[in-house]
DNA sequence: GTCCAGGATTCAG
DNA sequence: CTGAATCATGGA
C-alpha cells in the first residue's frame, strides 16, 4: 500500500470545538465523499491539491500533512470554517424553540458545512442520485484513481472536466456510475467551453445559480440545492432528500408534502442558515437520532411559487 | 428474490 | 402543470 510522506502532528485551533462524533460525521456524513479512515483511526482526505490527515486529540483537533507542502494548515481552516463564521450562524437558528433542531443540533455539537469547491461538489453530487453514501464515496474514489492527476502517494486530485470528457466509455462504466456515466459526460461538455465556471457561477445571486446548476445535465432541484450549498457556501440551501422527507414528516408532522413544499417549509422555518439545520436534521435522522416533538407548526402545505 | 439509495429525465395525462 | 415510469448498480 503506497504512503504519502507526512509532516508530524499538530493542533488545529478552531473557533470552537469539533469532538470526534461530529467530524466523524462532517467528513463522512454525506457532504463530501473524498475522506476515510486509515488503520489508526485518523481522517485521511484530499480537497483540491490538498492532502491532508485529522484527528482528535486530547486538546482538541490535530492535523498533518504532506511534507514539503505549504499551505496546508490554512487551507484545512478555510475548508473547516476555523473562523467560526458559521458558529455565529448556527447559533442563529431557532433552535430555543425548536426542540427537534435543539436535539438534533446538540446530538452533533459543532457540525459544520465543509467550504468544499464547487468542482468537488458538483462531481460529487452528479454521482449522488439514487445512491448510498458508501457507494458514491466508492464512485468518487474510481473517478479520481483512472483519471485524476496522481498526487503522490497512491492519492489523486478529482480529474478535470477535460479528462471526463475524454475518457473511454469502459473507463467511466468501471467507475460503477451507471446512468450516472451520462450526467457526468454530459455536464464535463458543457463546462469544457467554460473554464472559469465556477467564478462565473459565483458572482451569481443564489436564484440564478440554481437556474444554471439546473441547466448541467444530471442537476435537478436537489442536486443544484447541494452544490449551492456545500459547493458554493451558500448556507440558506435547503436540499430535500429522502432523509429530510422522512424528518420533517416524522419530527413536524409534515407527512404528504412535496419536496418543493419541504424546501419552501425549510426556508421559512431556519432562515439564512437553513441548510446548516438541514444538516443538522440530515445526520440525526440519518443516526435514528431524530425524534418527534409536539411542537407548533402550519397544517397546510405551502404553495411555492414556481422560478423561471 | 425484493427493496432502497443525499434523484433526474422523459413521457402521458 | 402534475404524476408515473424508467434509468444502472450494489448492499441490506
Amino acid at each position: 500500500m503506497a504512503s504519502a510522506d507526512w509532516t508530524s502532528w499538530r493542533p488545529l485551533r478552531l473557533a470552537e470545538d469539533v469532538p470526534a462524533g461530529t467530524l466523524a460525521e462532517q467528513l463522512d456524513g454525506g457532504q463530501a465523499f473524498r475522506w476515510s479512515r486509515d488503520a489508526d483511526g485518523a481522517w485521511i482526505g484530499v480537497f483540491n491539491r490538498t492532502l491532508a490527515a485529522l484527528r482528535p486529540g486530547p486538546e482538541g483537533l490535530e492535523w498533518r500533512g504532506r511534507s514539503g507542502a505549504t499551505g496546508t494548515e490554512s487551507a484545512l481552516r478555510h475548508y473547516l470554517d476555523a473562523d467560526g463564521a458559521q458558529a455565529r450562524l448556527s447559533e442563529s437558528l431557532p433552535w430555543r424553540s425548536d426542540e427537534v433542531l435543539r436535539s438534533a443540533r446538540a446530538a452533533y455539537p459543532g457540525l459544520r458545512i465543509l467550504r468544499q469547491d464547487p468542482h468537488e461538489a458538483l462531481i460529487g453530487f452528479l454521482c449522488s442520485s439514487n445512491k448510498r453514501i458508501l457507494q458514491i464515496r466508492v464512485m468518487v474514489a474510481a473517478l479520481a484513481a483512472k483519471l485524476g492527476e496522481p498526487l503522490g502517494g497512491g492519492f489523486h486530485a478529482l480529474p478535470s472536466w477535460q479528462a471526463v470528457a475524454a475518457a473511454d466509455e469502459a473507463v467511466l462504466r468501471a467507475c460503477s456510475l451507471g446512468y450516472r456515466a451520462a450526467y457526468l459526460r454530459g455536464t464535463a461538455k458543457k463546462l469544457l467551453a467554460r473554464p472559469r465556471w465556477a467564478d462565473e457561477f459565483a458572482a451569481l445571486e443564489t436564484p440564478a445559480l440554481l437556474d444554471e446548476l439546473q441547466a448541467l445535465p444530471g442537476v435537478g432541484p436537489k442536486v443544484a440545492a447541494c452544490v449551492a450549498l456545500f459547493g458554493f457556501g451558500r448556507l440558506e440551501s435547503f436540499p430535500v432528500d429522502t432523509w429530510v422527507v422522512q424528518a420533517l414528516a416524522k419530527a413536524y408532522g409534515l407527512h404528504g408534502w412535496k419536496p418543493a413544499q419541504l424546501e419552501q417549509f425549510g426556508k421559512a422555518h431556519f432562515g439564512e442558515a437553513a441548510g446548516l439545520a438541514q444538516q443538522y436534521l440530515f445526520s440525526a435522522a440519518r443516526q435514528g437520532e431524530l425524534r418527534p416533538a409536539a411542537i407548533t407548526l402550519p397544517s397546510r402545505p405551502a404553495h411555492p411559487k414556481s422560478r423561471r
